[in-house]
DNA sequence: AGGTATCCATACACTTTCGCATGTAAAACG
DNA sequence: CGTTTTACATGCGAAAGTGTATGGATACCT
């Protein structure tokens, strides 16, 4: 059996991919070889060079299909109402990130990019990491600048500020999750945190 | 020129452990070579293979030179007024914290620990940050705990949850600071955060 | 002062991995 | 239905890295 339909020659694609997050997870980046990804997926070499240039192409790939971009989960709200309660749209932005990091598929692959490559050939993982946080502090400053100008943010902290501490915190708790090999749920956890730490930022009742 | 007296044996160990730091941090742990880093120390890989086991054996040499607890930062201001101001002694704590880590040894130990190394052989990176997660965390608690039994904790907070809130916020600078190369200085930075969330954290006047 | 342990360079064998070249049977296409 | 292309498996050469064995010159000790 060599030749596979169009439909079976992607599925082993996926399968490639499947098993290159699992070895990756497992032994790291650089320690796992393209015979070891192949085997685990029942495959050999050959079908890796046939669907990927080289392992850089296949980590490419693997990335490629856990993006998720901090504006759109805003604009998935869609809730007309919340743009008189931008902290409230922040919360529920972050509420419905972390509902996404929780699927699996997600948090081994963020965790590979953050805790388990170092940087090689045509990947820089560092690069990455700073490309998404500067993404989402963005739009999360504009959320703040828009509480500040209707008065639901202390003011005592500029937006900036305000931004930095949300920022860090939400940072601090995603490296804490991946570290701790997901033993909690960055769910209800940072649901708490961050609708702890908007409380503390809005103005005295 | 072969047999070096003590003084410069010792001398030549250290230059292969600060070699070994500017190769981890440039091409990552993995991706250098026992020979790119004698050679960048200007010795052979006999030198290396000599004054340590193995590349784990030389990494973990590495980490014992920038090792520092959370307790003894504290221990360190050695201010007997601090124990009824607790809050202002984790402030005081968290500032000390940021000038050991602007040196540029422990910088550089840090990045590569966190951001250019793989789990290999004999060392767990995951489990050494835990663990140094866990011993600052616990010593942050006991702080909080203090500070809610004399009134200087907001009573809607509870000691735990403020813990998690500034473990996180410190984290996520730290991890901020580290991933921008130190393009900031996370002494001023990180002294604003820690100042205002603390601030944010005691009763209302 | 002589022997010995030290400190490091050199050389060699071995393993691992990569990239490519080739083989091949079945699917896709006209 | 014949031809071409696809989707892999297999095999080979080259390169890199590791661990160790050996050599040698000198500092150190008695």
């Amino acid at each position: 059996m060599v030749r596979k339909t169009k439909a079976e020659a992607a599925a082993t694609r996926e399968a490639l991919l499947d098993a290159a997050e699992e070895m990756f997870i497992q032994h790291g980046v650089a320690r796992t070889s393209l015979e070891q990804i192949a085997r685990h997926a029942g495959m050999t070499r050959g079908a890796v060079y046939w669907h990927f240039k080289n392992k850089a192409d296949l980590f490419h790939a693997m990335l490629q299909r856990v993006r998720l971009p901090f504006q759109e989960l805003v604009e998935a709200l869609d809730d007309p109402e919340l743009v008189k309660k931008p902290l409230e749209a922040i919360r529920l932005a972050c509420i419905s990130g972390f509902e996404h990091l929780e699927r699996p598929r997600y948090r081994r692959v963020h965790a590979i990019l953050i805790h388990h490559c170092e940087v090689f050939s045509d990947i820089d993982p560092l690069a990455m990491q700073n490309e998404m946080a500067e993404e989402s502090c963005g739009a999360l400053r504009d959320y703040f600048q828009c509480a500040a100008r209707l008065g639901q943010l202390r003011n005592d902290i500029s937006p900036a500020l305000a931004t930095q501490l949300l920022q860090s915190m939400l940072g601090g708790l995603f490296h804490d999750w991946l570290r701790n090999d997901g033993s909690f749920s960055i769910y209800e956890e940072g649901s708490r945190l961050v609708k702890t730490q908007l409380a503390l930022m809005q103005p005295h009742p």
